[in-house]
DNA sequence: TTGTAGGCGTTATCAT
DNA sequence: ATGATAACGCCTACAA
């Protein structure tokens, strides 16, 4: 039973006087008990335990050089996509030693530059960043850090280190031969904020029509705001008022997706028969909306969960792990709103 | 300019040699800027700009009994409520010396008590925890922790030191009148989770009815599970059948109102005609949907920021800021869901 | 296997 | 206003 008293905090000095050891071998039984006799280090066991030791982290990573936190750089908080990438973060990170320091970038690559700076300060365990779109100094920062680093949320061709995601290109490209193949011929694009990997799935989009020779005329809609229910509504009345012909949609993500379903029924517009709605992420609500929702499927808690894995492994120095860069793919959900019928 | 080279991590000696004063003057002129002269300020700064330096959190940590940590306790990772505080919380603390450390607890008390005893130990400069359920040792460590202590998300009688939320009871008796005085007669109550601060929404609910001299017969539906659109759906599918009177729901939160919506439609049950339905948070898509959904406005950011807020000024002993326990309220946003006309 | 002792980068106390 | 110089709590060679 551990024992919940003295606040005067106890430190690493008063385990070893109460079990007639030095602090040094205290410290051995928590880092290396291997070191130190199963006789030893189980009374020092039972003394953090009465004592309600807690090692100090400022003194140990000062001493080590080294802190038991993992750097996790992302984008956005309040995006719903990232809260299930950390779910899957948090869930990995649980019970290790390790914690987790989360910084946002708000979509800035400078600002994801000063919090590497911050971070790497900290000599972290590891670290996590987001994407592919660094500014060169957090390339050359990245490039250098003597930790394990993992870039999520995308594959590309030169990680720092480890990397795992999915080519939103490719997935966009998926999305949309489903649409075409659904018998939708003049598929328009909504798409918020544009950042890169959004960019990435503008060109696949494009790049799928071109190849399936449809034209894509005037309708592609954008705008750098940021993402939500009530935008996508307004997106969608946009391209309908630009290029009427349009009949089905691809959202950059779920919302956008749903705030054009909603904005379908107002316009008494049929969803899937004259206009097909594609979303992106499949979040939950995709697949319980009336009609329900066709999306692209990620992986978002276990790119957060084999991030974490990943950096754990190589701290570990478990087998140089396979391939470098994990690919964890996506798929396309089709629900009803999408269901045409050839 | 900052000047980025070096990866050789440059520590106040180095600066200190560069400007040719003491390790100790340094310091000083980032601590106590004013005990250092204008001049060898100036000096100090260009030093630390053109050399790059970045102290260290670990050194600093461990020297001054205090870390520029604000340690932040909340029970769920991707529930979307808590990504609107942490929005609110990192917006806040963006641009102070401050760093936020977030831990979740999985709504599990038990949880919360370990993170709050490992995160005591890093003595943060303040620490934010949610609502007022606290295990009794948590209750003891906080009530004796020498840092600023904020609670969020609910008001309550003894707060450890502050407090920033509103009454989920006050709320649930509003929403539930609102009900009442559109008209409809047999409201029901759908709910997930049924986490303390979902409790008390359950109170006002049944208070309330019985205000007004209305039962409840067997119109409360809840899980424990986590609540989800689906879930939502599922909810009012069950309550209706039990309970096939019932002409309104007023559910636990947004999720659940849009998949009860959701299920209306599929069963053609016009909404708000023959079912009202009113959900709580107001996050953004209640507004979007079709048709609009009323909701319970609660203030998320605005405690994000609050709580960071009251922390950033009792590390500045600013007056004694009023009241300990700060009101946010909230707001019902009466919209075409619950619109029957008295 | 265990103990000794120096050092990790800052802060803070005391002088100067 | 500035400079020495002990802490701060732990880790890690090096010794024993």
């Amino acid at each position: 039973m551990a024992n919940d008293n003295e606040n005067k905090s106890i430190k690493m000095r008063d385990v070893a006087d109460h079990v007639g050891v030095s602090v040094a071998t205290v410290s051995r039984a928590l880092r290396n008990p291997e070191q130190v006799s199963p006789a030893v280090r189980a009374r020092i066991a039972a003394a953090i335990d009465t004592l309600g030791y807690l090692p100090d982290p400022a003194a140990r990573a000062l001493a080590s050089t080294r802190s038991d936190l993992i750097a996790v750089i992302l984008p956005s908080v309040s995006n719903n996509v990232f809260a299930d990438v950390m779910d899957g973060i948090y869930a990995a990170a649980e019970g290790t030693r390790y914690s987790v320091q989360l910084g946002y970038s708000r979509y800035s690559p400078l600002s994801e530059e000063n919090l590497t700076k911050l971070f790497l300060r900290q000599r972290p365990a590891g670290i996590v960043v987001t994407g592919i779109d660094q500014t060169d100094a957090t390339k050359t920062l990245l490039g250098q850090a003597n930790c394990p680093v993992v870039q999520i949320m995308e594959t590309g061709p030169e990680p720092y280190d480890r990397m795992i995601g999915f080519s939103h290109y490719d997935a966009a490209r998926v999305a949309t031969a489903h649409l075409i193949a659904q018998g939708y011929r003049a598929p328009g694009f909504l798409g918020a904020r544009m950042d890169p990997r959004t960019q990435r799935r503008l060109h696949g989009f494009r790049d799928e029509l071109r190849a399936q020779g449809l034209e894509e005329g005037r309708r592609v809609h954008t705008t750098t705001r940021p993402s939500s229910v009530t935008l996508g509504s307004y997106l969608l009345g946009e391209l309908l008022s630009v290029a009427p012909e349009t009949d089905a949609v691809f959202c950059i993500n779920d919302d956008l997706a749903l705030g054009a379903m909603f904005e379908a029924q107002r316009r008494n517009l049929r969803v899937p028969e004259s206009l097909g709605i594609c979303g992106f992420n499949d979040m939950e609500m995709m697949g319980a909306a009336e009609p329900a929702l066709t999306s692209v499927r990620t992986f978002r808690r276990e790119m957060g969960e084999g991030a974490i894995q990943m950096i754990l492994d190589a701290l570990a120095e478990k087998a140089p792990a396979s391939e470098p860069v994990l690919d964890l793919g996506f798929e396309v959900v089709a629900r009803t709103s999408t269901q045409r019928g050839g």
